[in-house]
DNA sequence: AATACCGTCACGATGCGTTATGGTGG
DNA sequence: GCCACCATAACGCATCGTGACGGTAT
């Protein structure tokens, strides 16, 4: 995994970080709700180190693992750490909730 | 989840029970090695409860979860050597366990 | 005759990008 | 003038079924 020192990349460095086109990156972000660039005055998007993250997290699960885009969406939103999200006991009583219930269900499957 | 009893059932009562067309059925024994079920002298299928279980597995996998078709293979025919997923599990339950330990020390932090 | 199965094939609905076009800013 | 970026839309290919057809067995 390689250095994110700068504080932001345009979309053309993204894409020859990740070796993503930079038209898949413009069509996963007008698919995903987690995929959201800054934008400059000039509308020009500009990605952190963590939208790279998020990026490279839907590659290997849409890439290697075979989901198809919005249960990659799901699956990221579910296992965010979200820091808000930490106050909020009762979001946060649901996540855990929803955790033990697709944990029962895997269980399920494994007869 | 309901009782299977017979030893075996042909691909209508299949298609009953998982609420399955028997065309899916069809479409997924030809997408699915792991999917075989024997056939008489007269070529007709018949499932065993163990056949329905790994369709209901598809099932899960494919409509529920969101896998392709060849990912929910891989996973399910990786799921059979067990070890793997009882560590994804054993993970799960850390993760959920600081959770909880988070949660209550922002309950304890709040009164 | 009616029903339940068989294989096959044509069709269609999504999903997932890619390419093309025309435009702006540096 | 040359890049790198922008939005939008048309296009294309693959995936995932569905439905219909003609056939066989009970």
């Amino acid at each position: 995994m390689q250095e994110l020192d700068k504080k932001f990349y345009k979309i053309g460095d993204v894409a020859a970080i990740l070796g993503i086109p930079m038209s898949t990156l413009r069509y996963w972000e007008s698919q995903f709700t987690i995929i959201k660039p800054r934008r400059n005055a000039k509308n020009i998007r500009f990605y952190t180190p963590n939208d790279i993250e998020t990026i490279r997290k839907v590659y290997y699960l849409v890439k290697e693992k075979g989901l198809k885009l919005d249960a990659a969406q799901e699956q990221i939103r579910h296992n965010r750490d979200g820091v808000d999200k930490r106050f909020e006991v009762i979001d946060r009583l649901k996540s855990i909730k929803s955790d033990l219930q697709e944990l029962q269900a895997a269980l399920d499957m494994m007869k």
